[in-house]
DNA sequence: AGAGAATTTGAACCGTGGTTCAAAGCGCGA
DNA sequence: TCGCGCTTTGAACCACGGTTCAAATTCTCT
């Protein structure tokens, strides 16, 4: 009970203790998310900076935190982001969600130090979580308020924000299931992409929209699918590892 | 090397093999989701169907099949909604991407046996993962092949139909997050309502979109936040599960 | 009832991976 | 150069969880 304050001083004190932090930090974040929270482990964070396992726990007490503070680094850029917009002068809600799709696009797949997104939230224990869930939920909100403004703006069509934000957010934050560095557009060309098709949507001009007449989810109710899936088919037994591609 | 052919017949055979089989699926599918992949043991599934861990290796090799089975079921239910549709008389693509939206969210959301989305497809070997990714693509193509032809057809505007794809999908599978079963709306309303919001777009009437004048990303360049997040925090070493919420 | 197959059990095996720790290195001021 | 903390090491610890297996139980058909 009194060890905390007397034990914890051990731990890296030294001036260039911040920056090793913040390279772990960066290494273990790519390796993440290139790699998956747990097919990473910590001597492979290690191997990363050419130091070892145990070193780690030198600069954090546990993988639990090097994940908490990865979120938490990301979650900081993107609340920024919110705030960065909301100070501005007077700019329209269509405008500065706009950015702020942009931003966040960017903020998740271009970012150097902890580019992992909200996924793998309930990963992260008890305690910590709820700092997250809290944050989250205000940048959340921000985004929700932003497009109610809109809305009461006569900018945008009275839509269910709640829903709309969610959907927002989907898009957004699954990019990084998909986006390559290398590939043919930069993360921010995506946002600006993805900006425009959620703000203007697909149909192009006046909507001719009949209510689909056709059964809607009709399709979905052949949940007896006869034999499709065989059970009885080949099945390799082990096999481990190997390179995930996107 | 000659064991597969022997060896594998003792395993479940009878009659009601393939209940049983369903119903493993069954809590898998919902253990997976509920508390993550990595979560819920063997044990644990066991344990929701009253029985023994062991006894699921009568019926499934590894949890990796059974993973594997997930996702294949899951996929079959959308690769038969994509075609449903097309086999449909005469319906523009903008119904039929309505309905197809639709009923993805359903299918997520609702379905009873095999609910876990293309999420956690790298989790799966790589012999598995190959036919997963095959059927997945497939699946994305029709939607892009959708898009596509609304473009054509003058409906939709003009957009890139991959990023379309990718924000669309995005949308959708990011339901599984935050969709709640007895929540305010049903899944089937969420689709209705995202399938809205993705052909229509935020935006109202005629569309006064000035680019952007002020610099998009410009906030996002403050990487060098001072001590923002400070790691000399309070550090609450060990903790351990607790209930997940959404 | 009884034989043989189908199913279930429970305990043990075992690799993996997060974590700990005492014993070195290393750097720098005195 | 000596000493003293900051760092790093490497090996070992240990629990968890997927998996195996031989024995026990139940089911079914005759």
């Amino acid at each position: 009970m009194v060890q905390s304050a007397t034990a914890r001083r051990l731990e890296a004190s030294g001036p260039g203790a911040e920056k090793r932090r913040r390279e772990i930090l960066g290494a273990a974040s790519r390796l993440f998310r290139a790699r998956g929270l747990h097919a990473t482990g910590m001597r492979e964070i290690a191997a990363a900076l050419g130091m070892t396992a145990g070193n780690l726990y030198y600069y954090f007490p546990s993988k639990q935190d090097l994940l908490a503070y990865c979120q938490e680094e990301t979650l900081g850029q993107l609340l920024d982001l919110a705030r960065g917009g909301a100070s501005g002068p007077r700019r329209t809600p269509d405008q500065r969600l706009r950015d702020l799709i942009e931003g966040h696009v960017t903020v998740l797949n271009e970012a150097t130090p902890g580019s992992l997104a909200h996924l793998e939230v309930n990963e992260v224990a008890a305690a910590r979580r709820a700092s997250l869930l809290a944050r989250r939920r205000s940048y959340e909100t921000a985004i929700r308020r932003l497009i109610d403004a809109g809305v009461a703006a006569g900018t945008f069509r009275p839509v269910d924000s709640r829903l709309a934000t969610l959907a927002l957010l989907g898009a957004l934050n699954w990019t990084v299931k998909w986006f390559q560095p290398d590939g043919r557009k930069s993360a921010t060309e995506v946002g600006r992409e993805f900006a425009d098709l959620l703000l203007r949507g697909l149909l192009s001009g006046a909507p001719k929209h009949a209510r689909a007449a056709g059964s809607p989810a009709a399709a979905a109710k052949r949940h007896e699918r006869p034999g499709a899936t065989s059970f009885n088919g080949s099945l390799s037994k082990r096999e481990r590892g190997g390179s995930n591609g996107a």
